[in-house]
Parts: C-alpha cells; sequence; structure tokens
DNA sequence: ACATTAATTAACACTTTTATTAATTAACGA
DNA sequence: TCGTTAATTAATAAAAGTGTTAATTAATGT
C-alpha cells in the first residue's frame, strides 16, 4: 500500500469510537471477535466489519483457533501514526528536541 | 467538546490526504484559503470545507485581515494525536520507557 | 459607485460508511 | 450425525463525506 492510501487507512480507522475502543482492549491481550463485540450493545456484523477496518489498516492481526479468531494488536501502525505527529513536534514540544536527542543517545548514534 | 467526540473529529480530518497536506503547508507558515487551494486541481469551496473541517477539529485558527482569512497552524490538536499513541508506547517501542522518564525529569519531576 | 478579489453558502450528485437482519460457512462436540 | 458456537457474507437502508457549479457576502481600490 502507498504511503498516502495507508494513512488514509490508518487515520479512518481511528476516526471511530468503538474502533478505537477495541484498539484499547487489544493491548490488554489478543480477544476473539466475539470477546471483542461483548461490551457494545451493535450486532456482532458490524463489530466484524470494525475489525476488518483495523485490520485493513494494519492495527490487527487476526489469527485461526478453531472457529476463533483470535485478534491481536500489530503495534507498527500506531508506530506510524506517532511517526505522523512527529514530523510536527517540533511545533508543538519544544521538549522534542530533547528527546530527540536522547533517542539519538540510544540508539547508539551520539552526536 | 467531548474526548472521544474531538479524537473522532481529529482523525476524521486526518483521514484525507489534502486535509493532511494543508497541514504540512501550515507547518511552513501562515496561509490564506487561496493560498491553500493554489497547488490543488479540485474547486475552492471543496477547499474552503477541507479548511473547515481542520479547524473543527482543532488543526487550524482562521483569522481575518480585510477579505482574506489567514489560517494558521494550531499544534495542540496535533498534540492530542501524540498523546493518544503516547498510550500505546509501551507496545510499540521499548524506547518509550527511557524517553518517558526523560521527559519528567524535564518536567522537573524527578522520580 | 462599481468592478474586482477572497471566501463562504446553497443546491445538488455521487460514493462511502455504518448499521441492520437473514443466510451462510466452518469447526466443535455430545 | 446433528445441534451448537464463531464468524462472515449478502442485501439493504440511512447517514456522512466529497466534490461540483452557481449564487452570495464582504471588503478592496480606482
Amino acid at each position: 500500500m502507498q504511503d498516502d492510501a495507508q494513512l488514509d487507512a490508518i487515520f479512518s480507522a481511528l476516526a471511530h469510537p468503538t474502533r478505537r475502543d477495541i484498539l484499547a482492549r487489544l493491548a490488554k491481550g489478543p480477544a476473539t471477535v466475539n470477546e471483542l463485540a461483548a461490551p457494545y450493545d451493535i450486532s456482532l456484523p458490524a463489530i466484524s466489519k470494525h475489525v476488518r477496518v483495523l485490520q485493513n489498516a494494519g492495527f490487527i492481526a487476526k489469527g485461526r483457533n478453531a472457529q476463533f479468531r483470535p485478534c491481536t494488536l500489530d503495534a507498527s501502525a500506531i508506530a506510524r501514526v506517532a511517526d505522523w505527529t512527529a514530523a510536527y513536534s517540533h511545533i508543538w514540544d519544544a521538549r522534542f528536541d530533547a528527546m530527540d536527542h536522547v533517542l539519538k543517545n540510544l540508539k547508539g548514534d551520539p552526536e
């Protein structure tokens, strides 16, 4: 997927409270689609679609265990969001410069 | 605006390449709506709506100067995105722990 | 005053998103 | 085998998003 198109998918996926909620749930550990659906008043197919959207955006990896589909959080898509914000960090937070400096050192890339 | 609703607005706003592009443009400095529209093939009203979406999400402050509407980037909404990712940082990047530690020190909140 | 420029509003068309219920697929287990 | 459970697919409806052109508002400057 192209960079722009993937950011479209990523941000669209995050633009729904239920989907952000599902990510928060998965941050605590894997869950099946039914488990993910449990807290909500909406139908299972609706949740199934939300999961699909998150999967297409790269937030979720879906496994197979018998008739279950255990979902796990794939952190890389979230990291891409963080990367996107980093391009603006110099504007919103002067501390970023210090952070950036520290990160370079942690990476073994001292200036 | 409620927290959830504002994140909806923020992420929806970012879910369109033209709008992300406009933010990138404004990161370089203020611009009027016409200036923002210049690079694109779409109509001025379409850009005007994109700007409105960004404004409603809190990304843009729109001033008044005669018949011009100089737009400036409001970094706080971008910071909110960064904050959102921070809740997941412990998953996607072990370095965050070190970063977090450093940030606390920078804030004058040593452990 | 009047034409020009900047921008928004209005009315409309088209597509996508989000949800529903019913039907289907697939694997389990008694 | 046959009923149960997990999940998806299909058909559909309502709402939101994205774009268009034409009309309108508001301020400029000669």
